[in-house]
RNA sequence: GGAAGUUUAGCUCAGCUGGGAGAGCAUCUGCCUUACAAGCAGAGGGUCAUAGGUUCGAGCCCUAUAACUUCCACCA
């Protein structure tokens, strides 16, 4: 083994060896159980970040121990489309070269996206491989892959034959540059500083007006109504009558509407059904006309008349102006509102009236709602549960349409000659009503969700091959972000269940974010994340793994840091180590396992412990309690194995038996190390592979599961180990350097076995020359005592000490001891205590408070030799 | 506007169905002890956000308040 730990020379090499043993590959195994999780799929074009650092290695450490238990553990990888996104990059890039996608032409433009995933594809999948992901590759799949349109295009043929996809007119959310429409849950709604318009409409007939307030002023040309509430006296002589539209001059009814609230405003709200949701429902509901007045990228269209063609903003700005000279602008007010925003290009969302697909969500959402109501799949953090429900609940129809033309576009064919409209598996050569051949396709593409709603089916075969499906699936826990619950989550529920008849996964484990070292959000645009390629460059991929998760929960925010990673970096350095010393103790000796020789009492106090360590990370495992999982075992390393059974063994090493301290310093090491293996594969693996009696692999090797416990001797060790650290105590009190050893007395009043077979335990750890066994009568005066249950201890320090100083430290443990001792009368002496406290907790108490009066008396005996 | 989460040592966070406040880092002290100075040993450091309440007993349960974070809705 190499004298330091570089990374860099084993990551990548171990890595090829997994890969060519295939020992990630999954298939049908019928002795097994299977095990599976399906990986969200990051964006093909994506790099790389500390999300997916984080979130997929989650994902590779669950399912990394379920393979070591036994399970047939699928980890199946894929990446996604991103339908607009990816568009825009690519029509930004044909833009440098002077062209258009219309240009293209929709056939050519599919050609250039292809190349670009091609030359993309491999850049992610390639990183996940340098950290170490245990995916079955072979399986990888893409949003966009055949199997995917096959899953796609027969859903969609599902849900149109059962009617519940339709074409209609609503108002959606409109992004002016991506030019197509967005679901609701792609709308980001930020705060900004605007103003409120009080226009001013004459009343038809009259010379009074109707004063209204409005944050969109431009949206004025395509009202086609005012309205108040019905309940409002103010207005109820008016309705009926009409207003005059300024600018345009033409009369518009008022009408009077519920949604009207009489106390904001002036009570008097302008409809613009074209161009907002809730005016679009008033205007539904009292039959007014729609009037769009924009063109899809959010300039005013031919019906604004003379703003035609300008810009929303420009538009408003002249209406204003217009407005105002004709004294209809009676003032504007600062006013700071949520605006929509496109999430993707954070342009400004316009609502407006288009005709486009819908999926009717009233019978796919009950279901869904009733499989997370009753935890058949199930939120690992409640609170989640609640959002989930709280959204179904309230959901409305699907807009699924996008006017872009990368994606799956919509498998929807009309007859040109008689208006057949054709929806099945295969394209239609020819009408099958006419016969002719003049059919033509929907424009429009499909939301990337619609695809990603499928993904654990498509990925698994649907809808063709169904051995997979019913093998893996449902799949077992779905990792995700908190921000696609809605987007995603809610959209494979219900797919899962309507499509093939179960849900799609039983865990649902939302992770939190990975922040900056100071709490903020890591962002492009503020610079402050680290990458984590950077990282890995410097540190090696295990490094990275374990600073993500030491001490965090996966569910709330964690905070990054170099720091960290440097902690990260002393512990691996801590692990190579010890198991260079392990290896330098075992080599030559003939290696028993903890089975077949007589133990030390230091080796049967470790594999005690060992025992209940298995115990607790299976449990924190099983809560995906990981990042507690792994501070406990790196606990469990670095002080119990390292800093007390390494040390406490070098006594038996030099003693007679030390065979059962060579069996026990390997069996814990190759224990801890398969414990470690999920969080970090390569350091333990590189180890493992040095190590004797090892299988082909630790990534294939058996789980540890507890072996035999020594609680007695356990105990016993316990108490010697408490004396070591009272020795090493009283000598920094009283400044004696560790490079200097000093003698001690020992009398022992019972248990004399265990203080004999100790003695070498303590001479070592307490940094002791010689430890006699005494009577108290033989203990100097001018020395340090140590009073415990079965024994004292004397220091003699002789300089060191003078009898007035140990007499007030003796002093300052009595006044510890009467305190407990006080604390614990209170409690017993307390009624209230005594009835209803839990039996246990008393005998305990009790127990205590006579441990604690015997060495109260031990003290006060001992204190008075110093009068 | 509605909801959720967070608030514990200087920093990052643990703290189980209520039963003596914990770890790591940082700080201070002493050690290059033959695996490791990226290390070892020891020490100091907290009114558990605030105010009430329930209880024999509250960091934990209840109510209110404050600060920060997030999600949902989108009233012109």
């Amino acid at each position: 083994m190499d004298k330091t730990y570089n990374p860099k020379d084993f990551e990548t090499d171990l890595y090829k060896t997994w890969l060519d043993r295939k020992y990630f590959k999954a298939q049908i195994n019928k002795n097994k159980k299977p095990f599976t999780i399906i990986m969200p799929p990051p964006n093909v074009t994506s790099k790389l970040h500390m999300g997916h650092a984080f979130q997929q290695t989650i994902q590779d450490i669950i399912i990394r121990r379920k393979r070591m238990q036994g399970y047939e553990a699928l980890w199946l990888p894929g990446t996604d489309h991103a339908a607009i996104s990816t568009e825009q990059m690519v029509v930004k890039k044909l833009a440098k070269e002077g062209l258009t996608k219309e240009m293209l032409g929709r056939e050519k433009f599919a050609k250039v996206i292809e190349e670009w995933y091609d030359e993309y594809k491999n850049t992610i999948i390639d990183q996940f491989k340098v950290m170490g992901f245990s995916c079955d590759w072979d399986r990888l799949a893409f949003t966009m892959d055949e199997q995917n349109c096959r899953a796609v295009r027969w859903v969609f043929v599902h849900l149109y034959k059962k009617g519940w996809i339709y074409k209609g007119k609503r108002i959606v959310n409109w992004c002016p540059s991506c030019k197509s429409s967005i679901s609701d849950a792609e709308v980001e709604f930020k705060e900004v500083p605007s103003h409120f318009w009080h226009l001013r409409y004459q009343i038809e007939g009259t010379n009074d007006y109707l004063e209204l307030a409005t944050t969109r002023p431009e949206t004025m040309l395509g009202d086609t109504a005012v309205a108040v509430n019905p309940k409002d006296k103010r207005y109820s002589a008016l309705v009926g009558k009409n207003v005059i539209l300024p600018i345009l001059n033409k009369p518009i009814p008022i009408i009077a509407d519920d949604y009207v609230e009489t106390d904001f405003g002036t009570g008097v709200v302008k409809i613009t059904p074209a161009h907002d949701p809730n005016d679009f429902e008033v205007g539904q509901r009292h039959n007014l006309p729609v009037i769009n007045i924009l063109n899809a990228d959010g300039t005013m269209n031919e019906l604004a008349g003379k703003y035609a063609g300008m810009s929303r903003e420009k538009a408003r700005e002249e209406i204003v102006k217009d407005l105002e000279k004709s004294g209809n602008l009676v003032k504007i007010e600062d006013y700071s509102h949520n605006v929509g925003h496109c999430e993707r290009c954070k342009t400004i969302i316009e609502p407006l009236v288009s005709n486009q697909w819908w999926v009717k969500m009233d019978e796919l959402k009950k279901p869904a709602i009733k499989v997370v109501e009753e935890d058949k799949v199930h939120f690992v953090d409640e609170q989640y549960k609640k959002s989930y429900l709280h959204w179904m609940n309230n959901l409305k129809d699907w807009c699924i349409s996008r006017q872009v033309w990368n994606g799956h576009r919509i498998p929807v064919f009309t007859c040109q000659d008689c208006g057949e409209v054709i929806v099945e598996m295969e394209d239609p050569t020819v009408c099958p009503k006419c016969g002719s051949k003049h059919l033509i396709q929907d424009e429009d593409t499909l939301d990337t969700w619609f695809s990603s709603a499928l993904w654990p089916l498509s990925t698994l075969g649907f809808p063709d091959r169904k051995e997979d499906l019913a093998y893996f699936y449902p799949t077992n826990v779905l990792v995700t972000g908190r921000e696609i619950i809605n987007l995603w989550v809610a959209r494979m529920i219900f797919s899962g269940l309507e499509y093939y008849g179960d849900i799609p996964f039983r865990d649902v484990v939302i992770n939190g974010i990975v922040k900056d070292a100071h709490g903020k959000k890591m962002s492009k645009t503020l610079g402050n994340g680290t990458d984590p390629r950077d990282v890995i460059e410097k540190y090696g991929v295990d490094t990275l793994r374990f600073s993500l998760f030491d001490g965090i929960s996966i569910g709330s925010d964690s905070r990054f840091s170099e720091k960290k990673v440097e902690l990260s970096r002393n512990f691996l350095n801590k692990i190579w180590n010890a198991s260079k010393y392990v290896l330098m103790q075992i080599e030559g000796k003939e290696i028993k396992k903890v089975d077949e020789v007589k133990l030390n009492l230091a080796d049967k106090w470790i594999l005690t412990e060992l025992n209940s360590l298995i115990a607790s990370v299976d449990k924190k495992f099983d809560k995906y309690d990981i990042g507690m999982a792994e501070s406990e075992l790196s606990d469990f390393f670095w002080s119990k194995f390292c800093d007390n059974y390494i040390e406490l063994s070098k006594s038996d090493m030099a003693g007679q038996n030390s065979e059962a301290t060579v069996a026990t310093l390997l069996y814990v090491l190759t224990t801890l190390l398969k414990l470690l293996h999920p969080f970090i594969p390569f350091i333990t693996e590189k180890i493992y592979l040095e190590l004797p009696m090892h299988d082909e692999s630790i990534m294939i090797s058996a789980w540890p599961v507890e072996g035999k416990s020594y609680q007695k001797e356990h105990d016993e060790m316990e108490t010697i180990i408490a004396i070591i650290k009272a020795i090493r105590n009283a000598r920094a009190e009283k400044g004696v350097p560790d490079n200097k050893k000093i003698d001690a007395l020992i009398s022992v009043t019972q248990n004399e076995k265990l203080y004999n077979a100790s003695r070498e335990y303590i001479k070592k750890l307490a940094l002791l020359q010689n430890l006699e066994f005494a009577g108290e009568d033989k203990f100097p005066q001018e020395s340090v005592k140590l009073i415990f249950n079965d024994c004292k201890i004397a220091i003699p320090l002789e300089s060191l000490v003078s009898s007035a100083e140990e007499k007030a430290r003796i002093e300052k443990e009595i006044e510890k001891v009467k305190f407990e001792i006080a604390r614990s009368e209170k409690m017993l002496a307390n009624e209230g205590f005594v009835a209803k406290a839990p039996q246990a907790l008393i005998d305990k108490e009790k127990e205590k408070l006579a441990k604690n009066k015997e060495l109260y008396a031990k003290l006060e005996q001992d204190v008075k030799k110093y009068v």
